[in-house]
DNA sequence: TTTCGAAAAATGTGATATCATTTTTATAAA
DNA sequence: TTTATAAAAATGATATCACATTTTTCGAAA
């Protein structure tokens, strides 16, 4: 477990615990623009548990700007449902639910097979060789143990394939799929452990390479109920229960 | 025609030119939430014209408050992708294409069928009774060529439907597909006219009362489709060009 | 008339101050 | 010890100011 967790891990309910480098952002970023992204990615990868709250001043201090830009990125995130913005104006984690848990599930399903099926006219050769090259990196990340070019890496996989359609835009819907599975994915795939079945990114890859969208939309099918779907009921219980 | 159309008609790329009641928020609702309610009206009834900008301040004057609440409102609406926020920083209303056009058709197909599915195992008949409520002022509205009633009643009725089911995650992705579609749904009812010609509304209700998946998803497939998904390709030209 | 360039205006961004509300803390009573 | 209550602190919301960038305006040169 990377140490960077550990704060998290010892006070559940703590907020503005921690994240990622504070402030080497590139120019021509906005503060804003910035600490979304930070904000973001720190969800994406799960270091934000369920239930937390977090704070616009908190935040602020923390990556060491003034309130104004924190608000707004946080705006942005809620708007994604990667935040909620309770009615006394807390703004918290949100937390999970079986049901809930099996909604974002299934539209994973819809949306990402049926954007691939939408990708598949605009995909070629070359694009298909860049998959290879990320799914290799995949499996270097999971054998190494490296949760978060996991995750990174898997996204970027998807969204490789669903991008190609240029005029896509289901992306966004996506993206907010993947933010709110964040927070549990991390405690997921501690539980589930390492146990990759079968590798569904190259099923997806022969999908694409023979131009076949049955396949294909099996294959996006598969890969998504692999990644968090397979768990059990009980697991399920047993991680909601946690946070 | 409403006459409160006239003066974006005069012309077009003209920014802030006008929209609703300006200052009559009920108490306990922040500006911020109130300026963003507005814009989103008057984007999904299609107050602005694709390719229109508008500014932080000229919205702020026009609504009475500071640029603070207008900029997060603004945020939001980009995020729903109501709005885009150009390189150049400056605010515009998204153009349409053909292109972008369908995959918005399609993917409202996609969502919108499977959420009315997803939702039908919590329809009670006191529900549907409601929708039959809904559908007679859609009528009603479509009769007395209230464009406006009629796209909001329309709204509702497949919200209605589609936040039967309590854990419902797809709402917020089909509004953004409402919203996306606003600017342009106002000019492709105008040139479609009135020519309605099955109710699915009417179908819908019959297939949830029986309970029936198939027929659902058909229905609500009809419905949007006939929508906007009708116009044939020369009309959509001759639109797309106007704005 | 058209084109170019500098001045002026407009605009988005971010920091700060103020206010209202909410949360927390501290103190006292049961 | 627990509960109730009031003071204190924290927090979100908004307005305002300053700054950097962009856009527009306007006049001179081609």
């Amino acid at each position: 477990m990377p140490s960077s967790m550990t704060k998290i891990d010892e006070k559940p309910t703590d907020r503005n615990s921690l994240f990622l480098h504070a402030n080497n952002r590139e120019k021509g970023v906005t503060t804003q623009e910035h600490i979304y992204a930070q904000l973001r990615d720190a969800i994406m990868l799960g270091r934000f548990r369920p239930g937390m709250s977090v704070t616009i001043r908190g935040l602020a201090e923390l990556l060491k700007t003034s309130p104004t830009p924190v608000r707004e990125a946080l705006r942005r995130l809620s708007s994604e449902n990667g935040l909620e913005l309770l009615p006394n104006r807390r703004i918290v984690v949100p937390r999970m639910t079986a049901e809930r848990l099996e909604e974002l599930i299934e539209t994973r399903v819809e949306l990402e097979r049926f954007s691939a099926v939408r990708a598949l006219p605009f995909i070629n050769d070359r694009l298909i060789d860049e998959l290879e090259v990320i799914d290799a990196r995949i499996d270097k990340a999971v054998l190494a143990g490296d949760r978060d070019k996991q995750i990174r890496d898997n996204q970027l996989f998807h969204r490789t394939i669903y991008c190609a359609n240029p005029d896509n835009i289901r992306m966004p819907m996506v993206e907010s799929v993947w933010l709110q599975l964040g927070p549990f994915l991390r405690i997921a795939l501690r539980e589930m452990g390492d146990f990759y079945k079968i590798d569904r990114h190259k099923e997806a890859i022969a999908a694409l390479r023979a131009r076949d969208p049955k396949l294909l939309r099996a294959a996006i099918e598969a890969d998504v109920r692999d990644g968090v779907g397979q768990l059990g009921h009980d697991a399920v219980a047993t991680i909601l229960s946690e946070g």
